[in-house]
DNA sequence: GTATAACCGGGACAAATGTCCTTTTGCTTG
DNA sequence: CAAGCAAAAGGACATTTGTCCCGGTTATAC
């Protein structure tokens, strides 16, 4: 539920470590917006502390939750290249720390430094993958099995993940993931 | 709807043209499956004629439909990157030309064409990119404003491609599709 | 030509989910 | 400690979508 990728954080600090020019510490509070929608920004960030939120909001002001991004992950990155306008927000749902370096320098180290480029070839490929069968499942079975399946994955999604959001990142409302969870609990207490 | 990657194509043809060793036309009929889900392949196509449809199914055997792929798209990449099994099956819908070059290949070209591999970024980038919107509108929305958004972004798409695969592609049952289609072609009669 | 099978389209009902709104809970702040 | 606020829970009803099944059409075989 909330993806991570060790061995670019590892490579994002070793390269901050090694005094590169361009690439920058950033740090922010929690529920701060990092990326707004449909903006053009100039900066990729890889996250190197803490939890962001992904999600598209549309004119009525619902959001769809895309991915909940821990260390290692990077965003800001598609626009990077393509130039066009940004299709998700970033917000920060805790403490955050990220590594962040300009389009220019990206670029630049994609052409030149083939490690990173694996790396960030690989990061791609994992998110196509990722989200493939996740939208899948989703559509397929009802919500309870869906909440079922985030227990499994991440036991502790609630105490960090507010109610809303997760409803977001599943696609019902809150009130019906109230209504699963209830009938969740329901049938586990009589199971005992 | 159905995407194409014409750079994609082009560069590919260059390269079978140029002689280039491994790289190698194949041609299929429609129906075939080129890949099936759950397996490993060593190969990576891009199609240079014909329409595919990538799609996940469950233990029901009901099928999800992740893209459809036009001339230019690849298919199979995902896995020369992390040698996992495949997530999708891929099927052609109508007669389907690719050109296919090994994983290994694949990677070497990676390695030594900054123009491959660049191409090969975007690529990956764009799917990133089209996904997360079309997930995000279809929970969003209901059918018939799915189907109204299909019928702008490509008018033929009953022409090509079966009543069944759009049901899959928008998420939906057969039923629910043809209830939506009616509605609103009543819609669009009581208006003359 | 007739029988048989496969394939829609759609009716009727059931189930899941959304909408709207009220109540409860827990936490912050003065 | 009380007041105010935001998040969470849930009741009541509406809407959407799914399930099941039937009847009609088209294709196919003999």
């Amino acid at each position: 539920m909330i993806r991570t990728n060790i061995t670019l954080s590892n490579y994002m600090n070793k390269l901050w470590e090694a005094g590169n020019v361009g690439v920058r510490r950033e740090a922010f509070g929690p529920k701060q917006e990092i990326i707004a929608q449909d903006r053009r920004y100039t900066k990729v960030h890889v996250i190197t502390e803490g939890i962001v939120k992904c999600f598209i909001s549309d004119e009525n002001g619902k959001e769809f939750i895309q991915e909940f991004l821990g260390v290692g992950m990077e965003f800001g990155e598609l626009e990077a290249f393509n130039n066009l306008t940004t299709i998700c927000s970033v917000t920060s749902i805790t403490n955050l720390e990220t590594l962040s370096l300009s389009h220019n320098l990206y670029n630049k180290l994609l052409d030149e430094d083939r490690v990173f480029n694996k790396l960030i070839m690989k990061s791609l490929a994992d998110k196509i993958r990722y989200k493939a069968p996740r939208h899948s499942y989703q559509h397929a079975y009802p919500i309870e099995d869906n909440i079922i399946r985030l227990k499994e994955t991440f036991p502790e999604f609630t105490e960090v993940i507010s109610k809303k959001d997760i409803a977001n990142y599943i696609g019902v409302t809150p009130r019906s993931l109230n209504r699963a969870l209830k009938e969740l609990k329901e049938k586990s207490d009589r199971s005992k």
